[in-house]
DNA sequence: AGAATGTATAATGTTAACAATAATTAGACT
DNA sequence: AGTCTAATTATTGTTAACATTATACATTCT
């Protein structure tokens, strides 16, 4: 499907990752460069590579000389916080933004709509979170919000690994479709009202 | 000086952001690896290494295949944004952990504020900038700030690219010791005000 | 002249071997 | 039995060679 093919190190990162949020490797697991290189069939740098990315988002924990270890989801008291300082990001990227957005850039959203409908009909709470995510991240992009994204991404990130809207998903997707017709159609407001009613 | 040995990674790291601090590398230059393997005696891979954490970080913008390039520092419509949502973690986490904070972590703050001061009387930017980053990060680990920093940190990092106090480092460590003395005095509210007045 | 194509070059991506470090185990000593 | 030490093993850190990709340049065709 990616008309850019993606680099073997893209491939493994996404891969754990998703392995992550599925739940797999549960909080405290040492991972091991060996196990999962031979696992993909893939030399021991590009999941190496991984290992420094996924740390940086906030997902593994990296010990010099020790590998990286599968950290904990935030403490509860901090969820709050947190989504907080989330909503009010995606808000000032919306509001800052708006205006910048063009027919391509709305498309893009429009497909990570799409994406995040078959994730929520597979029934796959993995696949759900991080099409969730990337909806999020269109929107942001597409309000020129580039340089924030790193940043959002990283609060976001681990959040999801408590992700367990479990079984709803018909109503995680319509509450997406309330954000993205009122985008579609210039309504900022509206836009940034639906953001919150999902975040929160 | 470092009672644990650096790896190679850390160290090429190190070098780097501290020459992208010292302004040494224009924004929008493309950083080559084999030409910084060459200049530190190392191989590709270190500075590789390097590469994506200086991404993460904030300084460097990756892109597949063709490398890395500086980044510009924030759009100045941003910073201020920036510079709020700073202060609100440091504020978070310092009043959520104030008491956690014991003798041991106190003197790593310390610890800290001497090498500002030597950074401050060294008259180098780059290198105050470094310490001053440094010296609010050990005060929110002292706070228990663990999960926070990764963001708290990326959010300075950039904005650093932009760090000219210049000629007055007196009166920046002048502002670190009162953030200190009510730290260590245990007086929270005074701690978070001068922090504050610090930032802003 | 200008566009398209093919080739050369230089960079990053990936691999596998080797080095250094940390954890484990076995054994000697008290 | 317990504990300290030494050898072993497993794992990460680093390197250098090779593969792939992107860019720059020359060449050919219209």
């Amino acid at each position: 499907m990616p008309l850019i093919p993606q680099t073997v190190r893209e491939q493994v990162t996404n891969q754990i990752r998703n392995d992550l949020l599925s739940g797999r490797f549960p909080a405290g697991t040492m991972l091991r460069e060996i196990e999962l290189a031979a696992r993909f069939g893939v030399s021991r740098g590009p999941v190496r590579d991984a290992f420094i990315q996924l740390s940086h988002e906030g997902y593994l924990a990296y010990q010099a000389n020790r590998g990286v270890m599968v950290r904990h989801p935030p403490d509860p008291r901090d969820r709050e916080f947190i989504t907080e300082l989330r909503l009010k990001i995606e808000t000032y990227v919306i509001e800052r933004g708006f205006e910048d957005k063009n027919e391509e850039k709305i498309n893009s959203v429009e497909l990570a709509l799409e994406r995040l409908k078959e994730a929520c009909d597979s029934g796959e709470a993995s696949q759900v979170a991080i099409r969730d995510i990337e909806f999020h991240q269109k929107i942001l992009l597409a309000c020129g919000g580039d340089d924030l994204v790193p940043t959002w991404r990283q609060l976001c990130s681990r959040m999801l690994l408590t992700y367990t809207r479990l079984g709803d998903y018909s109503q995680a997707y319509k509450e997406h479709v309330a954000i993205f017709e009122p985008f579609r159609d210039g309504d900022m407001k509206k836009t940034i009202a639906a953001i919150q009613a999902n975040i929160k």
